[in-house]
DNA sequence: TTGACAAAGTGTAAAAATGACACTAAATAC
DNA sequence: GTATTTAGTGTCATTTTTACACTTTGTCAA
């Protein structure tokens, strides 16, 4: 089977920067390649658009084919499109990232037949293609997005203490925050619900958990409210 | 000439959301389209990217080609790949915003053959294909630059006064602006160069100019500042 | 059982940033 | 020379941010 058009077209892919969160590092998912180009090395997951698809909905199922992950928080990153990313031909490709709470998603991800693996997002091995490009600017809009957006909440399990959520913002952003400062300003925000239940982790104190509330940061949304850490 | 793939191939095309200031108030530039479908309607400039050029480069390219406008400040905004948002086929668009300092670019735009003309950004008439969304997208997203960037310079002609600024600034964001407390922000980042000259308009004190001084932008940029306004 | 350990949890005061506010200065036109 | 119009300037109250140290609550081991 082939296809014809009247003019040259470039081809289109989608690529996924998946960010998961292990032990307080930031970790991001990779396949081994296992066809040229780049063979042997580690790229990002990815690959056509089919026609019938929308973006989002192509790097939804690359995620799952090639990583088993699904239902992950998505969004569209940037399009790069350099002539030579590529060395075989033309190639475009939408970039998207990806957060993934570790926890739920691990164990699939790690035993694929597929080679994948969670590197550390900060040294990655080298990447095939331009994907580490791609991959320095999903960490630069994460820290963005984190600092002006309650996005960080998709990394951490559903119930989750302030510890947890502290260290997540020093290990992303890369700053120590003022314990005391920092609850203070998340729970002013209203956004936390604390639960009964508390989290038991070694001979202390345990933690009090809690769930972020995306319905009340809906309403404060609309009320004109600016998230900002 | 055709050409012959193995794989279906969507279609690529950016389109190019130009802003401009006239008389304080916020246009964006549009083309009155020739062809079906929508014929009549008003649309963004673009069209198909080539082999051979980024990007960024093809909506340069279009740019020129259909509004007679070139060196534009250019910012990739977002890519549009609903499935239907084409009638005719798949088609997916990187869409761009970008900044002309009306003054300098508006003969050229207004007399062109092609009828490419300036609308008010906030009351754009009826837009073909998705561009109404892309539009909406390239006002948000310039409200949230110029907070956080000192793009806004790129509206304006080399040389302005504060209160030229101000009404930039009032105009997009759509917020009016304490006088005192504007100037006293602004000077103090230290990124405008005061001039010899002064702007006569009217029967009244003439107004200080400046410039921006974007070298100290960078400077400051690795020194870890941070514009906001 | 009790004492050592470890992380959880909590308040205050100084410093900095923001926001509100009104008059004088300099040019033109009549 | 006087009326008109926009440019240009400083202070104080309020809010926000930052720095900082001790008590609580659980486990574990002696």
């Amino acid at each position: 089977m082939s296809y014809t058009y009247e003019y040259p077209r470039v081809a289109l892919t989608v690529d996924g920067v998946v960010f998961g969160l292990d032990g307080g590092e930031l970790k991001v998912l990779l396949i081994e390649r296992g066809i040229a180009p780049f063979k042997g090395q580690w790229a990002l997951p990815g690959g056509f658009v089919h026609e019938n698809e929308t973006l989002e909905a192509a790097v939804a199922r690359e995620l799952e084919e090639e990583a088993g992950l699904h239902g992950v928080f998505l969004e569209q990153l940037y399009t790069f499109g350099a002539v030579r990313r590529d060395p075989r031909e033309r190639i475009v490709s939408v970039a998207y990232y990806a957060l993934v709470n570790l926890a739920d998603h691990t164990t699939r991800a790690a035993t694929d037949a597929a080679d994948a693996r969670w590197f550390p997002a900060a040294r990655p091995p080298g990447l095939a293609f331009d994907h580490a490009e791609i991959l320095t600017m999903a960490l630069q809009r994460l820290r963005g997005k984190l600092r002006y957006e309650p996005v960080g909440f998709e990394l951490l399990p559903e119930k989750f203490t302030l510890t947890q959520l502290q260290q997540l913002y020093e290990s992303v952003l890369g700053v120590p925050l003022d314990k005391r400062n920092f609850r203070k300003k998340v729970l002013g925000f209203d956004l936390l619900i604390p639960l009964e239940e508390t989290f038991r982790d070694g001979p202390h104190r345990p933690a009090q958990l809690f769930r972020f509330d995306p319905a009340r940061y809906e309403q404060l949304k609309q009320e004109g409210f600016h998230f900002e850490l």
